[in-house]
DNA sequence: GTAAAAATTTAGGCTCGACTAAATTATCCA
DNA sequence: TGGATAATTTAGTCGAGCCTAAATTTTTAC
């Protein structure tokens, strides 16, 4: 059996890998809110099980093998349609799942997952725009274009958001920055500085450490409210 | 923080005190599926908590003090609410929910709770007839008038069958027997023996083994199927 | 290229909740 | 009432997963 602990470690693995490209030991002890040798003890021990679940070398960092990535990849899908589902059918907040899906995530069983996902139509976003796994383990590539490098003048919708703060989200919400929101970055954006951008009939301000965290798709160039 | 086995413990006690009026370390045991031992040792430590959880007094048995039925009964309340969701809203088997509502009612937030409470408009019973405690601490009687000790020509309606056992709730499903099935005790029943019982069109000779299990009430005597 | 700083690992220890084996206490029955 | 049996508790251990402090390795900066 896998405890929670190892499912939240490879989950950990599998989002740092997504994030960073490289897994340090520091880096799962910050995302995992434990002491970098408590990491050290897990990886090694992740690395002795049979099977192997990641492939460890000290000082080198961890990489997940296919049983690994196996695991961790069903974590996701349970906390990805069970955010969707809590936003779905429950009404919850978007900034509300994140922590009542992480409790879930390892204790539902594969019926309680085919039950929702069939009742919520088989999904391919959560409500974040992260993409839910499939149950034979593929993953669509997440929008990875960050609002903070559009161009002035382009037309971008809003196709994922950074999941991981409650606040953020909410602020978010506030602006009027949902999913699927359709923004325009202003014209004669300052050279460096903020980023101005146009939510439904108002203009803000957005600090990088904003835009870094919301991606987006750019639309086409066509006769858009803010381009007329 | 509670732990979820110190919860487990709670409402085991709860539960055991509920069908046998006394609560000893060896029913614990075998309810739980863990040694005598394990039992003696963690139920000093509840009689230690502070505030104190459990009344001890070695080889003298348990009982829950009011902060200990406190933590019992949210435990329950989640677990039954819960499986009444289950069931409700995802379709489940009655012989399904105990299990996931096992693992699920330890981890679920005020808010979850709260959300499904209202979806379901605040219902009083789960799916086999188990009151549900309310969120103040008040829980209803439970029906526990056993069909076995029904009379002869009694016509009488389940309020209530025992939950553990899957493979029983499937038999009964396949009987007809669910909550509000009507049943008609046969007439000239054998002085000891097995019940007869009426369930729909069909007659079935029930063992004790099952009818001690299935709760019901007595129906007032009127123009019915089996009396006419 | 080397010294200081940062990251990582090792070593040792803690709590929790289980276990087994042995000791003790309670109960039951002749 | 005593002696067998059953129930319970004590004593000692174990694995999981965390911690801190100290040692080691890597990286950075001059």
């Amino acid at each position: 059996m896998i405890s929670h602990a190892v499912e939240d470690y490879l989950k950990a693995i599998y989002e740092i890998d997504e994030d960073f490209g490289e897994v340090t030991t520091s880096l799962l002890a910050v995302h995992l809110g434990v002491a970098p040798a408590s990491v050290t003890g897990m990886v090694q021990k992740l690395a002795r099980a049979k099977p192997r679940l990641v492939n460890y070398e000290r000082h080198r960092g961890v990489t997940l093998t296919p049983a690994g990535r196996k695991v961790a990849l069903e974590v996701i899908r349970h906390h990805r349609l069970i955010e969707l589902y809590l936003a779905q059918a429950l009404g919850y907040e978007w900034d509300r799942v994140d922590a009542e899906a992480e409790k879930l995530e390892h204790v539902i069983s594969e019926e309680f997952e085919d039950k929702i996902a069939a009742l919520l139509g088989h999904p391919v976003l959560d409500p974040h725009g992260d993409p839910i796994p499939t149950k034979d383990g593929t993953v669509a590539e997440p929008s990875r274009q960050a609002l903070s490098s559009a161009q002035p003048g382009q037309t971008v919708r809003v196709t994922r958001v950074r999941d991981d703060d409650p606040a953020f989200l909410r602020y978010l919400a506030e602006l009027g920055v949902t999913l699927n929101a359709v923004l325009v970055v202003a014209d004669r954006a300052p050279f460096e500085g903020p980023l101005h951008i146009v939510i439904g009939e108002r203009a803000h301000a957005l600090g990088q450490s904003v835009t870094d965290r919301i991606f987006v798709e750019i639309e086409p160039a066509a006769a858009q409210g803010g381009a007329a």
